[in-house]
RNA sequence: CAGCGCAUAGCCUAAUGGUAGGGCACCAAACUUUUAAUUUGGGAUGACUGGGGGUUCAAAUCCCUCUGCGCUGACCA
């Protein structure tokens, strides 16, 4: 299978340890990352411009930055008694040169270095150079080595220099590989990063304190949807990976905490696709005294803080959409909404019978003709409006029996104070004014409770502790919920969720064995 | 879970049912300024074209099945 490349590299390892060098050496000190020496390189320009400003006829090769640089060798080539090669990191690229006889002060020993040097390393091992910074005569900023140091054997060959890994699968497999080869790759994880520290900054900026609540716990609550469950040893219980971190949180601003936040990892048993991870990052916060219409003025700052950040601009493309972040966002409730595509003012239509009746006259598909009123309300919206809303708007006033946590509206009941934002037809935030009153709560949680016990395994289940805890006061508050893949996939251009995090989930591959076809051989960890 | 599609060497990519070919990589040689370096030479490698089975004189190609992956749909953020 392959051994043959691998076979040559081990030889190599051999003659590496052959002459007495340790090929997995324990350290190696650098004076530069790769970064630091480009930014030494622009200095070196400076001053060789200045010098030649000052004589024309100025030596500048006596202009030196000596540097001590690492990194893994992605490029090699040699041309006799010279050779070039690339240094690659996480964050950068420099080339180094090396010359036969430039290695050492004996002209003998060298030679015998540099042909060492050719003899010993490939593609893909990463290797130390110490030396100078200069200019080749194309103008690209190199290290001249005057000593090399090996640092490290890669045993296997990296995939092509220029196409890289094309195979999807073992770029999610093998996501070092991706990041090894593609510059797209390691962008879009540079830009994940500084969305999630930036959204932290901006958060700490406005007084919100970053907190961490269980992941692990009896009941999952704070959404629909389907929990993993898994067995608790010590104290024989089954428990859940929580769905969302929001009961917690709303416990915290019971405790006096008045704005707090969570970028948390979330865990729901559902359905995979494109636009959806079972392992997901949602960041919520809440925040006292404010309601919903205090949320949207700062979701709008948020946002439009970090896309200035991330992407230099409130105007980007996605896919083959122009998106549009500047100026104020639409605000629009559902109920306008729906009636404008699809003509229905579900006002009219107060009991799930009526509606049912007008979506039929009308010829609207309903998949599940079991679901109440507000889920056939749902159903409309996210049949007839939502594949239409492209550019940042945010979506208001939502049903009751859609958002059990929600605050019902004083003036109109039937409706809650809530918005979601919804930008290229996915619905990126989800927040309301919270529901504080613990004898409503309790209310629409048995409500919940019974749907479940009728079937529904998406509602919620009854939450004492979370009862409990209201009964002890809370202020008004606003709470907010994003999801941090689909944000991250916007502003990276990515189609899949599953290319904004390092390690998506994947089935393991199990070896086809010869005499074993049944399928009994349970791999255990090794 | 259903429908459609994909799987060829370390990587990338060809092959009307008729000898599995090329590029990169690899090995050897030349070359002091390369930038996907170039030039010359080389062999090796597909023991199973993802695994297994079938049709056929003949299968990468057609059929069945299993595995993995994608896309679309359903549930969901």
């Amino acid at each position: 299978m392959g051994e043959d490349l691998r076979q040559v590299r081990i030889e190599k390892l051999d003659r590496i340890r052959e002459a007495g060098i340790n090929p997995y050496p324990e350290r190696f000190e650098r004076s530069h990352t790769l970064a630091e020496a480009r930014i030494a390189g622009e200095d070196l320009q400076e001053k060789i411009a200045e010098a030649l400003a000052a004589d024309p006829e100025a030596d500048t090769k006596a202009l030196r930055i000596p540097v001590k640089v690492a990194g893994r060798m992605v490029l090699f080539r040699h041309m006799g008694k010279l050779c070039f090669g690339r240094l690659q990191d996480a964050h950068s690229q420099i080339q180094f040169s090396l010359e036969r006889g430039k290695l050492d002060a004996d002209a003998e020993k060298s030679k015998e270095s540099y042909n060492f040097f050719r003899k010993i390393t490939d593609i893909g091992d990463f290797v130390g150079v110490e030396g100078f910074l200069y200019f080749t005569k194309k103008g690209e900023l190199t290290v001249s080595a005057e000593t090399w140091t090996f640092l490290g054997k890669a045993l296997r060959p990296l995939a092509g220099k220029h196409v890289g890994l094309q195979n999807q699968e073992m770029a999610w497999r093998q996501r070092y590989l991706d990041l090894i080869s593609h510059q797209d790759a390691r962008d879009r994880f540079k830009a994940r990063i500084e969305i999630t520290k930036t959204i932290r900054n901006f958060l700490d900026q406005h007084d919100f304190m970053e907190v961490e609540t269980p992941i692990l716990c009896g009941t999952a609550s704070g959404a629909a949807a389907r929990p993993f469950m898994t067995h608790h040893n010590s104290l024989d219980m089954e428990v859940h990976l929580r769905i969302a971190p929001e009961t917690y949180l709303k416990r915290l601003i019971v405790a006096g905490y008045d704005k707090v936040y969570e970028m948390a990892r979330c865990f729901r048993n559902e359905g995979m696709d494109p636009s959806h991870l079972q392992d997901f990052t949602m960041l919520e916060y809440y925040c006292s005294y404010w309601n919903y219409e205090d949320n949207m003025d700062f979701t709008q700052k948020l946002i439009q803080h970090v896309i200035k950040v991330v992407k230099g601009s409130l105007k980007f493309t996605y896919g083959d959409q122009e998106l549009d972040f500047s100026g104020d966002w639409p605000r629009l409730s559902m109920r306008d909404l729906v009636l404008e595509h699809s003509g229905i003012d579900f006002e009219d239509y107060p009991d799930r019978d009526s509606l049912l009746k007008i979506l039929d006259e009308k010829k609207i598909s309903v998949e599940n003709r079991d679901a109440g009123r507000g889920n056939l309300i749902d159903q409309l919206y996210k049949k007839t409006v939502r594949p239409k809303l492209i550019n940042p708007m945010f979506l208001t006033q939502h049903p009751k029996d859609l958002s059990p946590l929600a605050r019902a509206n004083d003036d109109r009941p039937t409706i809650v104070d809530r918005f979601q934002l919804v930008v290229n037809t996915w619905e990126i935030v989800n927040a309301y004014s919270e529901l504080v009153d613990p004898i409503d709560q309790r209310e629409r949680l048995q409500d919940q409770a019974e749907a479940k016990a009728a079937g529904d395994d998406e509602a919620m289940p009854m939450d004492e502790d979370y009862l409990t805890a209201m009964e002890y006061g809370m202020p008004p508050i606003s709470g907010w919920g994003m999801g941090i893949d689909r944000f991250t996939a916007l502003l990276t251009d990515s189609q899949n969720l599953r290319d904004t995090v390092f390690f998506p989930l994947m089935r393991p591959i199990v070896e086809a064995s010869e005499d074993e076809d049944e399928e009994g051989a349970e791999k255990s960890e090794s």
